[in-house]
DNA sequence: AGTTTGTATATTGGATCCGAAATTACTGGT
DNA sequence: ACCAGTAATTTCGGATCCAATATACAAACT
């Protein structure tokens, strides 16, 4: 057998694929806040009928990507800015606590990974290229930490916070700092510091989110709890 | 205006019931680890067509509850014992966290309530009841903190826990320990000490992680990573 | 006998159709 | 001109039907 086997029961479902580009729109921002999702439309724009349309909305809405009101349709949910502070202080929590279990584990293939990464997201200034590296840079060490269950509470934390990290992670400066702080992390991760990994994270997470609540106050007015 | 109004909108649909009903027998044992739900004969139970059915596994997928198949069918999930270590691990983390943030913002109303499901929590020995006055007690407290992210999180964490934590906490030992532990942790909250409610509670949930590991290491023969 | 292949059945995924609720447009009255 | 009440349209939730896939079993072949 010299073929190249996949498994094809891996084929994704039509609602997975519906699911996917709805929630890579809205996390990308081509979704706004505030837009309704019509199943209609939708079927007619995949080709499919409002089954795994239904589906996907559904799964969007326990992501908390969507809000659901029964026979009124699914909206784009918008986030209050208490809310993004939450999931913030969530993410620094929890990303802290996950790489200070994971440096002691730390293997080859996920620091090799880190670093592709890192060098990819310094490179690029194409948004979407710039969330999944980031993404990518920061899981590549969680998940050193074997730890799945972390890596699912993180993964939705992260899904909510990049649609609204994306604006502030443009601009030059945020990208800069960022790059910069994992760089910083990546070497202490390397050198076996735990501890300090931690601490590191903690305050890269923070930092962003203080940096994007700063950005939308400027946008929103400042008004706190606002939508 | 004299009546007590009820958001009728909020009348739950047959997705709805179905969903609490499975999830209620999933997380109360009466739905054991590896059992196959079948859409066809869940539909004929509720007496209605397997869309809702559908709609409500995908719920549950979604919770972590069942694993679903491509063409297969559903699967209540069974957690290894180091999932469930984690997830015990992220309650201690984001309760103690949790807690530690509600208690300069406790109100009197949370405080009664904790209280009151504190002592329905002593008079039972219904494991029902003794589950859903634990997690009423703990909740109450946290939601004082005002910070839904937080409480979705949390809560999903309790439905992964809960259908493992009812054995143990059964065991009059269990039930006894807790009822100690939690009028301890009302108390301190009372006093206002922050950071003691958060060890406190911390220290809670670890244990009971432990007792529970402990408790499973003897059924399931120790075998760690075991499913 | 063991293995393999074809078939029959069961079960899920998706499409189409129907009913319910909500929103919008319209009409008649004051 | 404005408001209430009603009809029409839109959109969602649910039921029924069809297609695709997996499992179980039986028959045939080595």
């Amino acid at each position: 057998m010299n073929f190249q086997a996949t498994d094809a029961s891996r084929s994704r479902s039509a609602a997975d694929i519906v699911h996917e580009a709805l929630r890579d729109a809205i996390v990308q921002g081509n979704l706004a806040s505030g837009v309704q999702l019509r199943q209609e439309e939708i079927a007619r724009a995949f080709n499919v009928s409002r089954i795994p349309v239904r589906e996907a909305i559904l799964r969007l809405e326990q992501q908390g990507l969507v809000e659901n009101r029964r026979y009124r349709g699914a909206f784009v949910t918008a986030l209050s800015t208490d809310e993004i502070d939450e999931v913030f202080r969530l993410r620094a929590l929890i990303e802290s606590d996950a790489i200070r279990h994971a440096v002691p584990r730390m293997t080859a293939t996920a620091l090799t990974e880190a670093r592709e990464a890192l060098e990819a997201f310094s490179r690029t200034s194409d948004p979407a290229q710039l969330m999944d590296q980031n993404r990518r840079f920061h899981c590549a060490l969680y998940a050193a930490g074997q730890q799945p269950v972390y890596m699912g509470v993180i993964n939705g934390l992260l899904d909510q916070s990049d649609r609204y990290l994306r604006a502030q992670l443009s601009l030059t400066q945020g990208q800069d700092r960022a790059a910069r702080e994992h760089l910083l992390i990546l070497d202490v991760v390397q050198s076996g510091d735990a501890e300090r990994a931690a601490d590191l994270t903690k305050a890269h997470v923070t930092e962003a989110g203080a940096a994007l609540l700063d950005y939308l106050g400027q946008e929103r007015g400042g008004q706190s709890g606002a939508r």
